[in-house]
RNA sequence: GGAGGGAUAGCGAAGUGGUCAAACGCGGCAGACUGUAAAUCUGUUCCUUCGGGUUCCAUGGUUCAAAUCCAUGUCCCUCCA
């Protein structure tokens, strides 16, 4: 079965919207964040632990199961949501953002890119076919089109070239396609670049996916200019489909994103600020490891409801990373991934009550991105 | 009692006449991280009013110049009695 958007709710004020959006393994609300599970696995998490934070869709890589265990390996374990034993919905990405970390411009053709493995160093090819076939053998709710993730900045020359290509690429993907039981969302690229990101949606919702996601963002540009890159596109895509925001993003760039109309987010961020020690708060981002907290009693955050904050002490938690113990690591993992997966259900009820910006008002007034103000707590 | 070896920054450890305020590792203190080559990476770590000042167990000596050579002392380690 395809998967199923419902258009619930839009704010009388902003263009957030609240639907719902139905799979084969459940039903989940949007907007939505979704957590990383790059190695079919949201790292040091286990799946109860996902089901106890709130998590409804959860990401995997195309690449990395690519490589290891090897597509195969996962099909004979009765595709991806047996192998990690996740009962709920799985969207995989397609590789396209290794394109961007792992491949340089000489790599990629018409044809695919080359790749390095990481791993051993071989030398791969990946094709928007194999990108398709691998994902319809792991059998992920969601599967995604093969793009091309440039860096930033890139030329205009260089980045229309690359806007063709990765629509190319997507019409190659879409014939190959062949699971039933799963969707397809094509990327949008464009970079900064107003009329190539009109051209690159206009072109992608012309060759009809289940969804719609906008690429390229959070590569290194400054705020402005990807909330920019957000209103380019987002206006070319449908209604009744499904729109995400790729890597993103920062608890502000989820209220930025919801804002101009999109549904869901996937990022890295919580997880690897966790195990770097970092832990989001009500307040602004703080650094565990900081001198200051060994002998901070309080919960990491207060407001916060998971079992890290309800446990658990900043004190305690500073002395597992500072005598790297992964619990401190899996802890604060919980707690950041709650943190992103709280505020987009406050957001939904906003929504649903024409609060969002009050809501959105609110959170700003007392986060403060990359600050620490734990004195207000 | 005899014979060797050693003492270097918070710790471990290089350095054995000038290029040494002294490699490197750990520890400490910070910073970065947005579709995960990421439990990673970067900076910093004697004092300083940024001009400089004071260091390599202690004291004395050799030398233009000593962490490095010599003498004595203190402490530690190994082996033999």
């Amino acid at each position: 079965m395809k998967i199923k958007y419902t258009l619930l709710h839009k704010d009388t004020n902003t263009k957030a919207r609240y639907g719902t959006l139905t799979t084969n393994y459940g039903t989940f609300e949007t907007p939505i964040f979704m957590p990383v599970g790059t190695q079919a696995t949201v790292k040091t998490l286990d799946t109860d632990e996902l089901k106890a934070i709130g998590s409804a869709v959860i990401l995997a890589n195309t690449y990395h199961l690519w490589l290891r265990p090897g597509e195969d390996i996962v099909f004979k374990a009765g595709g991806l949501h047996k192998f990690m034993n996740y009962q709920g919905p799985i969207l995989t990405d397609c590789g396209g953002f290794q394109v961007f970390s792992l491949a340089s411009p000489k790599d990629i053709s018409e044809e695919g890119v080359v790749f390095k493995s990481h791993i051993n160093g071989e030398r791969l090819f990946l094709t928007p076919e194999k990108s398709i076939e691998i994902q319809n053998k792991l059998d992920s709710d969601i599967a995604m089109s093969f793009d091309e993730c440039p860096p930033y900045p890139v030329t205009y020359e260089y980045m229309k070239k690359s806007v063709e290509r990765t629509i190319r690429w997507a019409k190659r993907g879409k014939i190959v396609f062949n699971n039933p039981n799963q969707s397809l969302f094509g990327i949008v690229q464009g970079g900064e670049f107003e009329n190539l990101r009109e051209w690159s949606a206009k072109e992608t919702v012309n060759l009809d996916f289940d969804g719609y996601a906008i690429g390229g963002t959070s590569v290194g540009e400054d705020k402005p200019t990807m909330y920019k890159m957000i209103e380019y596109a987002i206006k070319y895509l449908p209604e009744d489909k499904p729109r995400y925001l790729m890597g993103v993003g920062e608890p502000t760039d989820l209220f930025e994103g919801v804002e101009r109309g999109i549904d869901m987010f996937d990022c890295v961020l919580p997880t690897r600020l966790a195990r770097h020690g970092h832990a989001f708060t009500k307040y602004g981002k703080i650094n565990l490891k900081n001198a200051k907290y060994k002998d901070d009693f309080n919960a990491v955050d207060k407001s916060c409801d998971c079992k890290c904050c309800a446990n658990y002490t900043r004190a305690y938690i500073r002395h597992l990373l500072v005598a790297n113990e992964t619990l401190g690591q899996r802890l604060l993992s919980i707690h950041n991934l709650r943190f992103l997966i709280k505020i987009m259900e406050d957001i939904r009820i906003a929504i649903k009550n024409d609060k969002f910006l009050d809501f959105k008002k609110e959170f700003y007034k007392s986060y403060k991105q990359g600050e620490d103000d734990e004195k207000r707590i």
